[in-house]
DNA sequence: CGTTGTGAAATGATTCACAGCT
DNA sequence: AGCTGTGAATCATTTCACAACG
């Protein structure tokens, strides 16, 4: 192991669009790519996308460009999304329900074996070939089925308890979506998605479009 | 107006923390604040929290702090919540019907008043007091309800469809949770909500996690 | 040729540190 | 004494520009 090169946090973010488009390629039999039309396909100079690349090793031919397949493979490598991630859905409320949906979590990596859920009702309902198990279950069924990542799809009331919970079981990864921010040690990593956030951030940039200017889009 | 004050984008972000701060501390009857609260609550330095307020003016009071009501009205006419924006939600499946569940919105100057889908079995339906729209009556209500604001809803292969409908009626500002790149001109602002990316990145942060090191977490 | 990988330069964001107000 | 607002310094990220390679 060489040295630690320290990725920069948007760089991350951006592995996993170059991954997506990459995959798009491969379905149109495309075999053979370039920094330069990955980077328009997405919005990005050419030059971002060779360094972002670069942090993790020389994946390039010169002259020719990168190798469809085989970046595919690298990036998975990389994002950790060559092995399979079990995941735990806490919540089976919409936002449960709408992720378990989602099909194609499976082909990247991540397999949802378990939802929970305090509400009677719901306990014992079956959300995608998945039944919903009660609160109780959760400690034992995060060790038993080795589940690493956990989402909280909870109420803000909850979110926090919920997550204590996920972490004393053996959670590594959690994915909030709850608005508010999770108190957790340092071992275990926390990503949170927050639509108030994205509203306001909008409405921002609308007000602004009107008056005055802030950078580029970007999506 | 004196100049233009260039603002970084990550302190837009912020901003709307801060204001979520702001209104849990007013529900707590709290008065005033400083930026070393406000800091310390959302895990960022005081001089980071001054810096960002500073942007758009000057709202402390020096050895007291910031007035958390007058603070509150900032912010809200910053980001554009003080006034109401009218939101259409295209897709009526679980993420849309998550959103229209989140009772929060209203508060906070979105106002959910119109929701379409192409499934005839779902047009039609009520959903959180909407009646579920067919997609042909998208253009006139948008104008009839002077929508400014759009959430893309719908499965990857429709999103760029929609949101072309959308803009070419009226809207202004799109939210998108499909997992692809929307095209639209410059004067329509556009965000996104990328479950996939969230999910690769927080792989990434646990397996890197479990060997070398990348900054802190921050949620 | 066209395209990568990469130092060096430029731009952007955060933190420091302190004068000045209450 | 306590706290803001802000220039200056530091740190991070992006862009430039070009040598080296197939």
């Amino acid at each position: 192991m060489p040295i630690k090169p320290k990725i920069p946090r948007p760089t991350v973010k951006r592995l996993s669009l170059y991954l997506r488009q990459l995959e798009s390629m491969t379905a149109h039999e495309q075999q053979t790519t370039s920094s330069k039309q990955l980077g328009e396909a997405l919005g990005l100079t050419d030059a971002q996308v060779r360094k972002d690349l670069a942090y993790f090793g020389q994946f390039g031919h010169p002259g020719i460009g990168y190798k469809v397949g085989e970046l595919i493979a690298q990036l998975r490598k990389i994002l950790g999304t060559d092995r399979n991630w079990n995941t735990a859905v806490v919540g089976a409320g919409n936002i449960g329900r709408a992720l378990m949906a989602y099909g194609r979590f499976k082909n990247k990596g991540f397999e949802f074996v378990a939802v929970f859920d305090n509400n009677p009702e719901v306990v014992g309902t079956v959300i995608e070939t998945h039944t919903v198990r009660p609160m109780k279950d959760l400690a034992t069924l995060i060790k038993d089925r080795h589940i690493k990542l956990g989402i909280v799809a909870v109420p803000e009331e909850a979110a926090q308890q919920v997550t204590d919970e996920l972490i004393e079981a053996g959670v590594v990864g959690i994915l909030n979506f709850a608005p508010i921010r999770l108190d957790v040690h340092d071992a275990v990593s926390v990503n949170s998605v927050d639509f108030s956030v994205s509203l306001e951030q909008l409405a921002f940039q609308v007000s602004l479009g009107m008056t005055g200017s802030l950078d580029e889009d970007e999506n």
